[in-house]
DNA sequence: ATGAAAGCGCTAACAG
DNA sequence: CTGTTAGCGCTTTCAT
């Protein structure tokens, strides 16, 4: 099958009998053109199958209708889920996304930034761990274009910024529990170098001082994310704290491997946590999105819903390219309790 | 801050005192410019901070450089490491990447086609379900852009195809199985209209066979991807056919629900399976890609390494792009079996 | 080995 | 309302 010659904006103009910047104007919507004109360029895009060439009209001086996504880690369910709705949701405004990735600490956003640049992108969204913000933004500023972050947690300030409220999460499922009639409420995973848990722990800590409860820094243990650690820790935070009756876990991981270490020590799971004997322990977790595997554990947890900040996203980058000169702004997902069963 | 004038060829070319044409040679790399000139002009460049604009370039009639890559389902976490292996393998050969989402069953996959054509992408790679091959692959033949599917399961003919090799999978768990000693092994997981499910299916039955093991229809049960589905359909069917000594799960969760069921009931989990008196089970897995909470489980599972996937379907796009009338080829991933220890 | 010039397909003034 | 015209930034013959 011979490759179809490409048509182009002059054969739509040839066939329809006007003169291309007419069809051009019909293309865009702009100028008033008479309903009769309009109609014929339609039929005769129609007929030749015509594709507008967004290069061309980019490289004239339009927008190109693309926005860049700089996504430092796409294997992250949640930033796979925050890309898939931003995408969504540009796709359905008639945009594209070019989408590269910044690497898990963001080493590479800056190179990654002048090539979005390069193929002239309409505004950049960078999600993820964020390397040298500062620059960027200046870099940004210097090309025109319109930049809004998204990020799990950060720092960032004076930019566009949309990021999950990790601190009301943190209070969320603590407030879950106290109301549960917890009142000796651990914490269990999570590095202490992340700023994802630092904000976490400042939830779960202002609420146990919110309702009067006592907060033992003993009780915030670290561990790794897998379900071993977590499981050795547990037992361990239960032995020497015998009084603990709830704990907040700080992934799914770490919950699994809570769950499934007081199981193998003979604690049976109920509706309402994990009993041995006379003995009652709830569990509690922050997970990335819904998970499958949490699905059927004996817990209550919170997530941030990825695909809707995702839109928000979207959404914010979209009116900036409406109005450039629109102030920036710090936005705040809310997050979302599970509760089991 | 002004925005900085965007600085061109032209400019460049001044600085350097030579011709645009020069400056173009340099940057393409073809035609022999004397290393002097060379020189001179890198330096302009890099003086400069000229950033070739590649829509222009494109628009002339070179290769854009872009790849599209229409995904199915960007928040499987296969097709997310598919993605960003391809994407990281493209990014090092100095290819951008065009991401759209052709829905999880392909619905739009023709409309995101066409998208991508109007962009003067030089590739379009679809990975995940397919609806509309043969269109597909009809437009791909009229636009003279070459085409690469991956998938995790196709029929498709005739066309540039990597996918997993699911039956191999299949067998390698079944034969690790066998190996381990057991003989009367049953299947549970997945629904019967499942394409890769019949694969698997497939490898699973024909082990058995060719090691001389019984295959009962009966001890192929199918289950919802839910862990309380998974549990009681394994108890169900171990204590109806009590003498199945291991069980290979379709999926994770299955595989998780499965021996967090054997223990709810009792069981103990040791390094090879899971004890009951003097009864033991031994699981296997599936798995989509490598999974945190399968390291601490009593199983082996078997992945397809995702990540290389992409990897190889990069390097597939790449060749059609240098030769487009390489021949189509049908191209197979191993799996890799992940022992437990 | 390098320069001059002709566009790629489209849009944005500016005329009519 | 619609046509004319001048490029956007770059590549690519064709001369020199």
């Amino acid at each position: 099958m011979a490759i179809a010659k490409k048509v182009t904006i002059n054969d739509v103009a040839h066939a329809a009998g006007v003169s291309v910047a007419t069809v051009s104007l019909v293309l865009s919507g702009k100028g008033r053109i008479s309903t009769a004109t309009g109609e014929r360029v339609s039929q005769a895009i129609e007929q030749l199958g015509f594709v507008r060439n967004r290069q061309a009209a980019s490289l004239r001086g339009g927008q190109s209708g693309v926005i860049g996504l700089i996504v430092g880690d796409l294997c992250s369910p949640f930033y796979a889920e925050l890309a898939a709705g931003m995408i969504e949701s540009l796709e359905s405004q008639g945009k594209m996304v070019f989408l590269t990735q910044g690497g898990r600490k963001g080493e590479h956003m800056l190179e990654r930034f002048d090539t979005l640049v390069s193929q002239g992108v309409d505004g950049i969204v960078i999600a993820g761990a964020v390397d040298r913000g500062a620059e960027l933004r200046t870099k940004a500023e210097d090309n025109g274009v319109p930049l809004v972050f998204a990020s799990r947690a950060s720092y960032l300030d004076d930019v566009d910024l949309i990021r999950p409220d990790n601190m009301q999460a943190a209070q969320m499922i603590t407030e879950h529990l106290i109301r549960r009639g917890h009142q000796r409420i651990a914490w269990l995973g999570g590095q202490s170098a992340s700023l994802t848990r630092a904000e976490r722990v400042g939830g779960y800590c202002a609420t146990l001082l919110k309702f009067g409860l006592p907060f033992h820094s003993e009780w915030v243990v670290e561990c790794e994310a897998s379900q071993k650690q977590a499981s050795q820790a547990l037992t361990q935070l239960l032995g020497q704290n015998p009084t603990i009756t709830a704990v907040v876990c700080y992934n799914s991981v770490v919950a699994m491997g809570a769950w499934l270490g007081l199981m193998r020590s003979g604690w049976k799971s109920s509706d309402e946590g994990v009993d041995y004997y006379d003995k009652r322990v709830a569990l509690a977790a922050f997970a990335e999105v819904r998970e499958k595997d949490l699905d059927d554990a004996p817990m209550s947890w919170v997530i941030t819903p990825a695909r809707e900040m995702g839109k928000s996203v979207a959404e914010r980058m979209l009116q900036r390219l409406d109005d450039g000169k629109s102030t920036v702004r710090n936005q705040i997902m809310p997050p979302r309790l599970v509760k089991q069963q």
